[in-house]
DNA sequence: AGGCGCATGTAAGCCGTTACATGATTCC
DNA sequence: GGAATCATGTAACGGCTTACATGCGCCT
């Protein structure tokens, strides 16, 4: 009765993040900061420096909780659980609607003022851009292929965590096509720098 | 001399934002703020709230200029242009190394959490999904149409405009592709809601 | 008479990045 | 002896969202 639970409970994604994180297995602060790099970094990333003060928040909220353990830092090393309230707040967020977030793409934004810059430019730059993709796009598939090893049931965990992948595959590939639409067009361009 | 040229001005994304539009044309705060809806809320959107200020600090750090206007407004309306340095800035901007931006994305972050919930609300939430990405597609594609009527040549403005929604459109179709793989991988899921 | 478009700004608060700070154990 | 890993935090700063604030002219 001590914790907030008139109000609903506001909780930001990161919050959803290690909410998700945690429904799946208990875990200190440090490894949910490891999570958060690999593979929830491929969707979401956040540092350390979040993701302590976010925890203390969700105890304060009563959505998780934790014990402290032996550990090898200078301070108490924590454990943290997800509790029954928590549980109960993850699902009715995936329940709620989800409003469309502000569209901020910095390629695209660069590609729209390329027209500043030579073809020259353009084409160097297109080209580290597509290398990039292609890079991501590795790692990606690697890991989908790891998913897939598992044959995961439809619908649970494994089979979550494969779909998410199965996202940044098809985004990545998008892109790396438009990488290669555009170099073929930038053939065409007068030359100027 | 008044004005910083002695630091390289550190301008951020929407300030990069805002030189681009300045390099395509003139404008009032209140022209940028309606463009920055449309057509650059596409891919990068910013609020009146953010510009007024943002054009403060570009001014200050030289990049662009004002002329007061007679306006409708209670304050006095000022017209913007780019100035030389401005120029310099972006296109320096277009030609330096562009570190890859942290992933974030909340419609995978949710999918990844989708097993605690059952299939019908799964269903429901791609089938909304699956809409929203195909009603954005259809603008996207209604834009690539008008600025392909305007047959621009390789490399001038318009063309890059068509660049930059083309790489919407790939996006899109790439979400809306994967919305359609899920609502068919999602009938075998065990019902549960 | 009321609402919308033009036109500009400020303020509070949240979220995220970068850097600072500490200290034990394990591996090379 | 030094670097990496485990492990936790704080502080300063910048960017974005939401809301507050003002006021004229035009259209219905």
């Amino acid at each position: 009765m001590d914790v907030a639970e008139s109000t609903p409970a506001r909780v930001s994604s990161l919050g959803h993040a290690l909410l998700g994180l945690l429904a799946r297995r208990e875990a200190t602060g440090y490894d949910l900061a490891q999570q958060m790099r690999h593979p929830v970094g491929y969707f979401w990333e956040a540092s350390h420096s979040q993701i302590y003060p976010e925890l203390a928040r969700l105890e304060a909220a009563g959505l998780v909780d934790h014990t402290v353990v032996a550990g090898k830092g200078p301070r108490p090393t924590k454990r943290y659980v997800l509790t029954a309230a928590g549980t109960r707040v993850q699902v009715s967020w995936l329940a709620g609607v989800m409003r469309p977030e502000p569209n901020r793409d910095l390629q695209t934004l660069r590609t729209w003022s390329l027209w500043l810059a030579g073809a020259g430019l353009a084409r160097d730059w297109v080209g580290e851009r597509r290398q990039h993709h292609a890079e991501v796009l590795r790692d990606l598939e690697a890991e989908r292929a790891e998913l897939a090893a598992e044959q995961p049931a439809p619908g649970d965990r494994v089979w979550c965590n494969l779909a998410a992948v199965e996202l940044g595959v098809r985004s990545r590939q998008a892109e790396l096509a438009w990488c290669d639409w555009m170099l073929t067009e930038i053939e065409g361009w007068p030359v100027s720098g």
